[in-house]
DNA sequence: TCATCAGATTAGTATAGACTAATGGTATTA
DNA sequence: TAATACCATTAGTCTATACTAATCTGATGA
């Protein structure tokens, strides 16, 4: 009985379900997140983070070291990879259900991953086949909270020489990702490393 | 110029959205819409609702008569039924393509239709091939705000005798729509009143 | 016409979440 | 080690929205 009643509480709303997302974005490899990231992650005013943060740590979501910054619980954990499984089967959906492209689909699901039921995102799981990666090759979490750890290299320090696939693609600016995208840079693409201009960009 | 920004303003809340949403149902018939009406079906407290029509009544969304009621404005007509409109595609698309029932369709709808921007909703409406009803028999608003005023019957009105299609189901208590749909009431069906018994039902 | 009562409104309070201005802590550098 | 600069936090305010308790209005029936 416990063990089933132990999430429940208040729904969360939809500001602490941005903080947990963008904490767990920025404590990626165990370390904390500052309170001054979060703050531009979310463009909100620094003061702003405090004051979550001291909520969020009452209710159990975060720990938080004073002036070091902040680390998701395994309640907070659990809370921030339901929003971004959310966040990423919607953003497939809309791609292939209807027909958005890669550059306007994240703000659509920015809305939407607040508003959905879980219900719902097991539907179009579903209908999706149940895809392990989002369009930008992102791995997306399981409906149990479970992600896969990639290893991954970015291109900017790749080898001259190497061959690799294209996994993902680091960026949501819309403009940028419609340019890649029509370059034929979309992820699971094959691609060698062929030269390096010093400064900037490296060929197909 | 003007008439594009005409109704820019800041976009509204969620609450706000719901307060409209009622007040255009509850002032079907061209007449006011009740305090206690407005509190009762969004499930406030009656103080909360004259709070509210205050400030919708400065931003010109309502015309309030003290202690007689309010009803929406041409502004606030535009946008109650562009709320309506999100909510009755969402429906649709959710049962003709995401497997939800007649039942469980509702609750998701409401949440959803604060959620998703003018072009998902468009682009939903595509794929059912711009419908012109919901899964209820409710006409959907066009997407320019304008709303077929249906004359209908109640079938409890109905002279025994008459032939007639069901258009509508008035009701959005989950467990009766199921009961109602495994009977074959479902909209568009054609009934005959055979005979009432006093105090209840009629038959098909 | 007046008393009464239901329903509407005002008064005052609470909470979530944001802000600016002021202050406090930590780490870096001289 | 001391000064400084950067970042975090506290203090105090604002808005939206809800609540309860108290008051007011208007319609109804005697």
């Amino acid at each position: 009985m416990h063990a089933l009643l132990r999430d429940a509480g208040p729904p969360l709303t939809r500001s602490v379900e941005d903080y947990l997302k963008a904490i767990y974005h920025l404590s990626n490899q165990g370390g904390f997140a500052a309170t001054s990231d979060i703050a531009a992650m979310l463009e909100v005013a620094p003061p702003s983070v405090s004051g979550m943060v001291k909520r969020l740590s009452e209710t159990g979501l975060i720990e938080h070291v004073p002036y070091r910054g902040v680390q998701l619980t395994a309640q907070g954990r659990r809370a921030a990879l339901k929003m971004i499984r959310r966040h990423r089967i919607l953003e497939l959906y809309l791609m292939q259900h209807l027909g958005y492209d890669w550059g306007g689909v994240h703000a659509e699901a920015e809305q939407l991953e607040h508003a959905v039921s879980d219900d719902l995102i097991e539907r179009m799981a579903s209908a999706l086949g149940h895809p392990l990666y989002d369009p930008h090759g992102d791995p997306i979490p399981t409906a149990a909270g479970e992600i896969e750890e990639a290893e991954l290299v970015s291109l900017a320090e790749a080898p001259v020489g190497l061959k690799l696939e294209l996994r993902q693609v680091g960026t949501q600016q819309s403009e940028r990702l419609r340019y890649l995208a029509e370059q034929g840079l979309t992820p699971g693409v094959l691609l060698t490393v062929s030269e390096r201009q010093p400064f900037n960009g490296p060929t197909t």
